[in-house]
DNA sequence: CTAGGTGCAAAGCATTTGCAAGGTC
DNA sequence: GACCTTGCAAATGCTTTGCACCTAG
């Protein structure tokens, strides 16, 4: 079913239940991140929103979720071991944005964590700026 | 006073009023990023808490501040400009944030960006995990 | 002077809480 | 069967809106 879901939760002595196998499998279906009123309404024939609330609260303390800014309000997505990582130069004129990978990020990323003993699971890099495209025009 | 919020404000053509300048200071004044409710809390004798989310809402819009994901809600800091620029590791469990202030971070972003001929601007990084404290704990 | 901005009050929602019933281990 | 979870309902509290008054430019 999903392995690393059930993995997570048994660890952590909580149970697999309907409502919590059914906001992860809406988050994974999303092509996009979700607001707790997008969950809950995409769910609202099957879950009670008090459950979408309590189980978006689990999933970030476990790891499983991620909060993304998104304006003045949050979303959420599946956090980096359920989704492929990436991140992204967003240019601010054309809004293009080109994806980037670099194993460097990643070790850096650990390497500070772990100066600080702490454990990281996840991060959220988004570089501003602007392509060669539009910084090379007088758009 | 505090030419760069002044410079802002006038060129969009906005006014320089008394709580946009309470809003400001306060948040330059503080050695973390807050609230919405603990800013109306700061400025409650001087700043009506309608004003507050009006004037954060703008100053987002303007790039005077930045809204930051702390676990569950969001806080809201001066941007880039007005501070010294760092990240944070943030913990899922107790929300505590620590400063990050890496050189090797800015300098990793710059190299990425430029390999694709990329204009960085600004950068958000956000790593989420768990603090010492909460990690040597059950969950 | 005159828009734009503020404060107050009230409406509109989002979020939390208490508790009995239900489902997992 | 025990105890964690859920759903419902209700309470709480955050956020938005309408409007008259105020103030910066």
């Amino acid at each position: 079913m999903e392995p690393l879901l059930v993995k997570l939760l048994s660890e952590h002595k909580y149970r697999i239940t309907m409502p919590r196998r059914r906001v992860f499998n809406a988050l994974k279906n999303s092509h996009k991140p979700l607001s707790i009123v997008e969950l809950a309404t995409i769910l609202s024939a099957t879950v009670d929103t008090v459950s979408v609330y309590r189980t978006i609260d689990l999933f970030i303390k476990l790891g499983i979720v991620t909060a993304i800014t998104h304006g003045w309000k949050q979303r959420y997505e599946l956090a980096a071991p359920f989704l492929p990582h990436h991140h992204h130069l967003v240019c601010r004129k054309c809004e293009i944005a080109i994806e980037v990978n670099s194993r460097r990020i990643e070790e850096l990323i650990a390497s500070i964590a772990s100066e600080q003993s702490f454990v990281a699971s996840d991060h959220v890099l988004e570089i501003n700026g602007l392509c060669y495209n539009c910084n090379t025009r007088t758009l």
